[in-house]
RNA sequence: GGGCGCGUAGCUCAGUGGGAGAGCGCUCGCUUCACACGCGAGAGGUCGCUGGUUCGAAACCAGCCGCGCCCACCA
């Protein structure tokens, strides 16, 4: 509705036709009942149907042979030109250019040689019919065959159709079949599934008809976007998606751009009734040039898909050179389902070129489709499509959107409620985290100030994650990318860091209030693409606040943070914390009890104690039991049984660790083609099992 | 008919050559001073089937079974 756009839709239209690209013809449609409209190839949807499959004789003229041809649709043989049987049939070869005779109607049908027809298939005589069947059309006009019409736009039976006019096609087709029973032309008639075209618009059966329509012949336009994407000016991913293009591409077709509707632009084409000139303009032009007579705009308008075809350039502005169109086109990246492929994407990127001479875009994302949670299509008229807003309502908008991106993938998933369940509780936990940082840290600039071993495994493993992140967002593995961000805040910052530093942070200290702001900084800034309400309003919270975070910088990796050493080692003391609980738990000792333990070797980081609830002495008498390089001391709250059953089944299962890496070891082939480091690493884990299984005696 | 993809824990999905993973659900224990939308500890899988390649296969190859999508003019 928007003037500028008309223009740039007329323009498009006009030099189109200028290089004789546009035409007008009469030619079979893809016809719509429901909408009374042509539509495209692309808006027909094939779907099995099960209909009646009809043999019919048709008496070869001057002989007392017969033809049998099938058909599902009777009643077109009212316009039936021609039979046709495929040039190799022997059965057939001394009646190509006699006669049949048309039941019924009586008509002179030429029988026609022509390699479309199956021999395979039924009889192997086929019934021509070019105004009512898109094959029977291109044999028609391969062989010059009358264009007959029986059925309207209306779906009712034309004056052609004889004593049949004026009926429905379903009911024709009940009258024809009882005339040819009568007749005793009907030789069979048999159950038959197969697809049919329906139209993706109002859902009818698709009526083949031949009609004069607007068309736009597009291999020439295909051809440098074709290039295009073969020299990766436009990327398309994932990769597979390209191939689909450059397949559709390399077969286009000429495109119905016409459409009998109300809504669309209409065709900027004008007509003179007194001396049938034909006007082609941007603009409407006063009066006929040549008889100076009233003039009349063609009625049908433009698939909707032509005008949307130059929306990148034509929304900032084109024709005109505006600064709009200098400063954002081409643009950079389109993501898109891929059912919009061929409909837009690629329509985009031909007009783009042919237009203002340059791709629209440099990247294409084809991303998946979320299903209904049963895993049909999501579809209005099934009724099975989600609406976002009900979700927001129960769930929240951060929740939804890291939802979707959790479930997005490569193949279709399933809509899944707990995967926006899970946005909705990294939102609370989010909070819940930040405000006891913001509520605990002292006043400190926020930076980076690793004192202990902790920290710096703390801040290695933030840069780790936003590298990581970084990384697969740009190859669109989002997924994966909000996965990584949600495992290192909730398991490493919360369930480890926040733990293990509570003291520190309660006490003041400076150096884990800096460190904790600089990390919460970044995670707020790495997360809010993915939650960007609940991360903005914690961020307005912050000390180090300036301005809004929807335009704070997204984190760069700092590598100077990395920190090989400290990771293992606090992975070392993460792990032995875990078996401690473990082994706690199994045996049974009250939950508050602290026991007393004694450590063989190098000491683990002072949280390992603290967080299994142990004590480590020096000394204390002999040990009970061994976890790892702990031992632990005797204890009224040891239950002398449970602890005894509890070492035999680690027993057990160093024994068969110990026995899966001693076969695996004897295997000749696999140390002599191993790669050696494999090798060497398994027989590292033999020593390790091994001299636990001999601590545990 | 052609093409693409999928079949892994009860559910939804990751994992593409060296000891089976996540979220949810389930079991047990915790009202521990950020969070019970939470914390800790667990159980649970002949990785669709059959062959093959390999020292080694959930992963690579072939065939089969089941499911989905796209394209296509067999009446």
């Amino acid at each position: 509705l928007d003037e500028g756009y008309v223009t740039a839709v007329y323009r498009v239209f006009k030099q189109l036709y200028d290089k004789g690209y546009i035409y007008r013809d009469f030619y079979m449609v893809n016809w719509d009942p429901g909408s009374r409209s042509a539509i495209s190839d692309l808006e027909v949807e094939n779907r099995e149907v099960e209909d009646v499959l009809y043999s019919i004789d048709y008496p070869v003229e001057g002989s007392d042979r017969v033809l049998t041809v099938a058909t599902v649709r009777p009643e077109t043989m009212l316009a039936d030109t021609a039979v046709a049987v495929n040039p190799s049939d022997e059965r057939y070869a001394d009646l190509v250019g006699n006669h049949c005779l048309l039941p019924l109607v009586g008509r002179r049908l030429p029988i026609i040689a022509d390699e479309h027809v199956d021999v395979e298939f039924g009889t192997g005589a086929l019934k021509i019919t070019p105004g009512h069947d898109p094959n029977d059309f291109e044999i028609g006009r391969r062989h010059g065959l009358e264009e007959i019409s029986v059925i309207g736009p209306d779906g009712h039976l034309t004056e052609e159709a004889g004593r049949f006019a004026g009926l429905s096609a379903a009911k024709a087709q009940e009258e024809v079949v009882a005339a040819l029973r009568e007749e005793g032309r009907l030789r069979a008639e048999e159950p038959y599934t197969h697809s049919v075209p329906f139209s993706h618009r109002s859902g009818e059966r698709i009526e083949p008809l031949i009609s004069l329509q607007w068309f736009c012949r597009m291999d020439e336009l295909a051809q440098p976007a074709i290039a295009a994407v073969e020299r990766d000016e436009v990327r398309i991913a994932p990769g597979q998606w390209k191939r689909v293009y450059l397949d559709w591409m390399r077969e286009i077709r000429p495109w119905c751009v016409s459409r009998q509707l109300w809504w669309g632009h209409r065709i900027p084409v004008w007509y003179c009734d007194a001396c049938e000139e034909t006007y082609v303009a941007e603009s409407a032009p006063e009066r006929c040039a040549s008889c100076a007579g009233e003039l009349r705009q063609e009625e049908d308008v433009l698939d909707t898909w032509f005008s949307s075809a130059i929306w990148p350039f034509a929304t900032l502005g084109w024709p005109e050179e505006t600064p709009e169109l200098r400063a954002f086109y081409p643009t950079s990246f389109l993501t898109t389902a891929r059912e919009i492929l061929f409909l837009w994407v690629a329509r985009m990127i031909m007009t783009g070129i042919e237009f203002p001479g340059a791709v629209p875009f440099r990247d294409v994302y084809v991303h998946s489709v979320i299903q209904a949670r049963d895993g049909r299509r999501m579809s209005k008229s099934l009724g099975t499509g989600i609406d976002p807003l009900e979700e927001i309502d129960v769930h929240g908008a951060d929740a939804l959107r890291f939802g979707l991106l959790a479930m997005s993938s490569t193949q279709d998933v399933r809509f899944s409620d707990a995967k926006v369940q899970q946005g909705s509780d990294l939102a609370n936990k989010l909070w819940n985290a930040s405000r006891l940082i913001l509520l605990n840290t002292v006043e400190v600039e926020p930076a980076p100030r690793p004192a202990r071993v902790e920290d710096r495994w703390l801040l290695s493993r933030l840069e780790r994650t936003i590298a990581s992140v970084t990384g697969k967002l740009e190859t669109y593995d989002f997924a994966h990318a909000v996965q990584e961000a949600y495992a290192f805040f909730w398991r490493d910052l919360c369930d480890w860091y926040l733990e293990i530093v509570k003291p520190r942070l309660y006490d003041g200290e400076e150096d884990v209030s800096a460190t904790l702001l600089y990390t919460l900084e970044r995670v707020l800034a790495l997360l809010h693409p993915t939650m960007p309400f609940v991360t903005e309003e914690i961020w307005s919270f912050h000390p180090a606040r300036r301005g809004h975070l929807a335009v704070h910088p997204f984190p760069q990796v700092d590598e100077s943070l990395f920190d090989e050493a400290a990771e293992a080692d606090v992975e070392a003391g993460i792990g032995l914390t875990q078996r401690l609980r473990a082994w706690r738990d199994l045996v049974d000792v009250p939950v508050g009890s602290v026991l007393a333990a004694r450590v063989e070797g190098v000491e683990p980081p002072e949280f390992v104690a603290r967080l299994s609830r142990f004590q480590f002495a020096p000394d204390g008498g002999d040990p009970v039991a061994s976890v790892g390089p702990v031992r632990v001391l005797p204890s009224a709250d040891l239950d002398a049984e449970a602890v005894a059953g509890r070492l035999e089944k680690r027993r057990e299962e160093l024994r068969s660790e110990v026995e899966r890496a001693e076969r695996k070891l004897a295997n000749e082939g696999f140390v002599a083609k191993a790669p050696a480091e494999v090798v060497e690493e398994e027989r590292g884990k033999l020593e390790r099992y091994r001299s636990e299984l001999d601590e545990l005696g």
